[in-house]
DNA sequence: TATGAATGAGCCTTCATTCAT
DNA sequence: TATGAATGAAGGCTCATTCAT
């Protein structure tokens, strides 16, 4: 056998096996088993348990990192909603596809040890950075009125990432991709969308969050 | 020293460690170091590491749950984004005041063993149930356009989620609570609501997600 | 309460628990709940678990002791045979009166310590004494033919042992006392066989023990 | 090493163990010593402490139960009385050429749980209810007097019990193992009393124990 | 390269005993 | 004398990793 296809399939059967049961949950020996491999062949191809973790984690994660572009903005280019659109799109579409890795990502991957956690960390916070920067582009263009661009790229990532855990772990009912990926997109972005129309819109959404200084909600009696 | 108070100086220390290390890397040496007590006090409060950890999530959730009221509408409450806002300012709060809780809540409660994992989901559900019917009444009322109400519902949460996640794990830089929560309502809400001004809307919105039938994006370059 | 009464009430309870489930099964928790005293004022009558455990053993082995008389050979005594019926009966009244020490003696008083082992083994080694002298006199008078006296003192006690085993431990149906003793004493004395045959079993008994000279039985085939 | 072989010295190192020291003082720690393997290794072979000790009881009951059998009344058997002795024989055997397990079983494995409790019980009875059909047929034939069969049978049984437990854990002085089936048989089948003096004695033993109808002893005198 | 028996550090838990009140 | 909270030694068991074949 190919070493290169043993070791796909030690991954392989990691994958399974860590995403059914978390990682501490699972064992070296439900991998072996699940691989069809001894003992020994596992550490031929991996140095431990927490590296197959690792590169089934790092792999994915490069993966996801591919399927989403930086915004580009030009004459030549799509306008930003389309290329924010295709990178859900994407997204969505990775993590549909693999879904035992949305479980890992989204359900086992935290709290293993620092390195790890930090290789997490620096992923989302790439994501909302790069949300982040497209908030702060549409800010530019008068397009995009919140101006906590921080809080609200996280809102939009953990939106993400709740929607694709419903689907995949809380078994919630599937949805036509497309619709799907409108709908987060339109929930994302009208939240944060804005423009030459927030004049006529103000009525509406002022009363809203006391937004205005005239308004007189303090918040008192809200705390428990 | 009085029973209760030696029992919740366990439970202290066990919150500290466990958001410090996990459930799986905090073990009861650590726990019972923090709290300065003999390995044998531990179990005399305790049935085993496991029962002091969903105490401590169980006891949280409660919390949780108490800081979130039905939405009620009539003439005498508030206007239902005022309830929501304040729903949300007592959960941030409540997280806020107990980020040790929100670490382990967010990264290290899931995957424990299926009776934990039943009662987590069944908490996220209700909450995101909450946020559906929330939404569905603002369906009713014109003033919600989007369908998929429990999609929306589970991408709400998963923003507040985030938010928290980001603030306490992450280490983002703390926020002005009030200026927090109408971020965040505004982000929710804006993306959710519609009404009588969505017309007015449209020449900005409908160039978004395809909603429109002229609108010819085939989902070209969807591709990952 | 009394020192001495509040003393017997713990030597009563832990009697009661050391029956039911053994010394190692048994706790000093248990202990103190039957008995309804404090952990500590445990501790205040005995020194350990081990202690209580002892001052039953020892205490009931001293009863056992004096309920058993050395046979006494003499005009004015009874016959050697109702002195060892006497013998038997109150021995077997003793156990009967106390069941739980019957149990405990038999089933959980062996293998605790050196010490303990030590005090249990010389009391049977006593008790086989006195049987073994009881038959070495009967051998003097011409009434008993066995020459291993030991090993028939030892088979004589451990069959004692079994019936009392067999009335409070296995759940035996109840004999009446006086029957009891009887069947005992002859089992002991004569065997079970007897009857009109047997004077006509001799021939085929007598050969069986190899007493005689002549006896051929090879014994061969008798081995596993 | 073959893994039979591995599993069996554990089984001998546990034996020998166990032996020494009663299942409660002997430690895992103790057999894995006596074994000279590692923790681990105990545990590839045995799920528990409890696990080794049970087979080490199982097994040896078993070969107990396969070295005793039914006695078989025919012209072509060889009489009763030969049966019963190869019995003896054989059991006695067995236990002597396996004084561990001679200890284990008669010190050291009741009360450990219910399961086994009831196995050995179970183990009991059978060779009581052996024994006792033997002497019912005995009974049958004329040739065993004694009524109160399941008495006798655990009489002959303790017996048995209590001369190996002389011999193996006592210290008894080891005999010849001819001369010692041959006591027990004849202790067991005509008691004690012998000689030329019997005939003479019938007058004093036979009001003993009843046995004749005319006998008006009305157990006066006997009491305790 | 492949195997799987062997290893041993480490963890949870129990329970007899102590001690401050 | 009585209490019961506190103690900590000790033991059973798991499982990632190693190594001889």
């Amino acid at each position: 056998m190919r070493r290169g296809h043993r070791r796909q399939a030690v991954l392989d059967a990691a994958r399974v096996v860590f995403a059914e049961r978390g990682y501490h949950a699972a064992s070296v020996a439900n991998i072996i088993e699940e691989a069809r491999i001894a003992r020994g062949t596992f550490y031929l191809y991996f140095e431990s348990k927490r590296a197959v973790f690792s590169e089934l984690v790092d792999q994915f994660l490069a993966a996801l990192r591919n399927s989403v572009k930086g915004l580009k903005i030009g004459r030549e280019e799509n306008p930003p909603h389309e290329q924010l659109r295709a990178n859900f799109s994407r997204v969505l579409a990775l993590l549909g596809e693999e879904p035992e890795m949305a479980v890992i990502l989204l359900d086992h991957a935290h709290g293993l040890d620092e390195e790890s956690d930090r290789k997490l960390l620096e992923f989302y916070d790439q994501m909302a950075h790069g949300l982040e920067r497209a908030l702060e582009a549409g800010r530019a263009l008068g397009l995009v009125s919140i101006e906590d661009t921080e809080i609200a790229a996280r809102a939009v990532l953990g939106g993400l990432k709740e929607v694709v855990r419903f689907l995949t772990i809380h078994g919630g009912e599937p949805r036509d991709h497309e619709r799907l990926v409108d709908d987060l997109l339109r929930v994302t972005l009208r939240g944060v969308l804005d423009g030459p129309m927030k004049q006529l819109l103000e009525p509406v959404l002022s009363p809203l969050p006391s937004l205005d200084v005239e308004d007189e909600e303090t918040g008192a009696g809200d705390e428990r």
